[in-house]
DNA sequence: CTGAAAGCGCTTACAG
DNA sequence: CTGAAAGCGCTTACAG
């Protein structure tokens, strides 16, 4: 089966390629082309499959009909669930998605971000490393149209879709108070990405609300490198004396997978000795000894937001900063914290 | 900033296009444009973060430089995993990767193939429905590179990169025996996929093989579409009378899980009364009440090779087919049959 | 109603 | 050593 072109059809049909053209792309009536022959037209592109070089549509309309996803790491099951998300809405506008993984490099995602719009995409959707504020800011002063998920810039005025990381934890730790826990620990990566610096808020000024003190000894925080091995250090300094936490809210559900492994490891009895909660969660958390009470990111919903707000800033030509949404989080009570 | 083209750089250089496009191309030593010419043109490109216009690059020579990856479903944690491996590996040829999708639909399976030629990808990894064999085919005869992983056609000879999935559930189905389990279940997806009949067949040929009798009754197969209701059914028929299973292999990771919540709910104890095996886990798997014995696919190699493979063919024009390979798989051992 | 022609931004064979 | 020109496969303003 040899390639199909526009000028094959037209070639065989014997009319030119713009009639083939126009008729393909829906303009026939708008042009007065006759109804036989775009039915000639269409029949035969029909039956033999033709489609467009989309490398050369592209770069005759000047765009892509693509859109660009940046996450961290696409093998985080929330970013994978959201980039299924993001991709089936897409094709809900006959749109593909590039993906890329950051790996949580600044350097990266500047390649990324910069590879992505050389391939012409027509808008970016980015959960971005937070320390990448030159190309953002650059973004929006070109008016390229991009939506920001799950972690934005407080010092730039962006179009974005967050979660409310504030009201999780506070949530999660009134919950850790209601079942009797007063020495609540906080095990995170480090503050800073401002969904952190906010789960890390919420938990400090819930507990100012309760009554209670943040002590500096029960906040630990990571380093997205080194984490595997500081969470061992971390967890035994946590349960250990002077300190000795009666609880944990973890900041991520990778690290609660981790530290609950490092409970169990120092024999500890999750909930009687320490209770914990995740923030987000993994699909087996409900099968864990004990089911592990988790926050959970309605990750659908940022998929599927970010998308929409970003065709309405790709179809608006002038980009408007009116999306900003920040959506509820909610708290599944399982076994992990007693009751 | 405004967009920087490649008559812009021959332009405020003096130079022609051609020039340019050929220092920038690494085509300057060979076309014996000078060095100091070369300098200037380099330095001006990199001052000015010159990046040519992938589509138009790509119109010109005939190929995108991106790859595209089309899997069942990217956000199940199998596919992340190996989606995360093909990026990086493609990156280190310069290789970006188109994902999608097919939710297990052969339409849309035939529809992605299609969009992706469409957008002229070099090549083409595809985790397939398996029923799509007329574009497998297709692809096939018109020499497009291309590799099946995880999934193929065992009726068309192709390049591709599975895993041993017979040898795998052998090595769970005597570790079951071997751990005193003698009625021992299966249950799996409807084995339309090869992989599945792989797997159905490794159950049933170990179990002869031990002189054990393959029940009918022992197996379940439930469909795509109605298996988290059918699931409570298959699990309620296996552990009831006149059935009465000690074990049960399950062909995939989010089967198990499902079916170790039937199990749970039906007060059976895990693995006293029934012991259970998963082909491929999750992430939590071993935090899980009991942690669960697994049979661990190699993602990694999987995706490595499958973009080395690739990249092979794309090289030889002449597509050849001479990599087939079959991973070796990994029983974990956890406490899921009872020792 | 329909076609010839220019243009999208590149690459490269060819000529000098 | 370097440039003018053709070509990749489309779209569409313009002319008739």
């Amino acid at each position: 089966m040899k390639k199909l072109y526009l000028k094959d059809i037209a070639h065989q049909l014997n009319v030119s390629k713009t009639t083939v053209s126009l008729v393909l792309n829906n303009k026939g009536d708008e042009n007065k082309i006759s109804k036989e022959t775009q039915n000639r037209i269409l029949e035969f592109a029909r039956k033999h499959n033709y489609k467009p070089n989309q490398l050369a549509r592209g770069l005759s309309l000047g765009k892509s009909e693509t859109i660009g996803l940046i996450v961290p790491d696409i093998s985080d099951i929330f970013y994978a669930r959201i980039a299924s998300c993001v991709e089936k809405k897409a094709k809900e506008f006959g749109y593909n998605v590039v993906f890329s993984s950051s790996n949580e490099s600044p350097e990266t995602e500047q390649e990324l971000i910069r590879t992505m719009l050389n391939r012409q995409v027509d808008g970016l959707i980015i959960a971005s490393t937070q320390q990448n504020a030159a190309d953002i800011e650059q973004l929006k002063q070109s008016s390229f149209p991009f939506v920001l998920i799950d972690r934005h810039y407080p010092e730039i005025e962006t179009n974005y879709v967050l979660v409310d990381n504030y009201k999780g934890v506070k949530l999660a730790t009134e919950h850790l108070y209601n079942n009797g826990r007063r020495c609540i620990g906080f095990v995170s990566l480090h503050p800073q990405l401002e969904a952190i610096r906010q789960r890390l808020r919420g938990y400090k000024e819930t507990l100012e609300s309760l009554g209670l003190k943040p002590e500096k000894a029960f906040i630990k925080e990571l380093d997205k490198e080194t984490h595997k091995t500081a969470m061992k250090k971390a967890i035994f300094e946590l349960v250990s004396k002077p300190v000795s936490v009666d609880a944990i809210v973890f900041s991520t559900h990778y690290l609660t997978s981790m530290g609950l492994r490092e409970l169990r490891a120092l024999g500890k009895n999750v909930p009687k000795d320490v209770a914990i909660v995740s923030f987000d969660e993994m699909s087996a958390f409900d099968l864990v000894d004990p089911p592990i009470t988790s926050i959970l990111q309605p990750f659908n919903d940022i998929g599927n937001l970010a998308v929409e707000c970003l065709f309405k800033e790709m179809k608006n030509k002038m980009v408007k900063i009116d999306h900003q949404h920040i959506l509820e989080v909610e708290l599944l009570i399982r076994k992990s914290c007693g009751s």
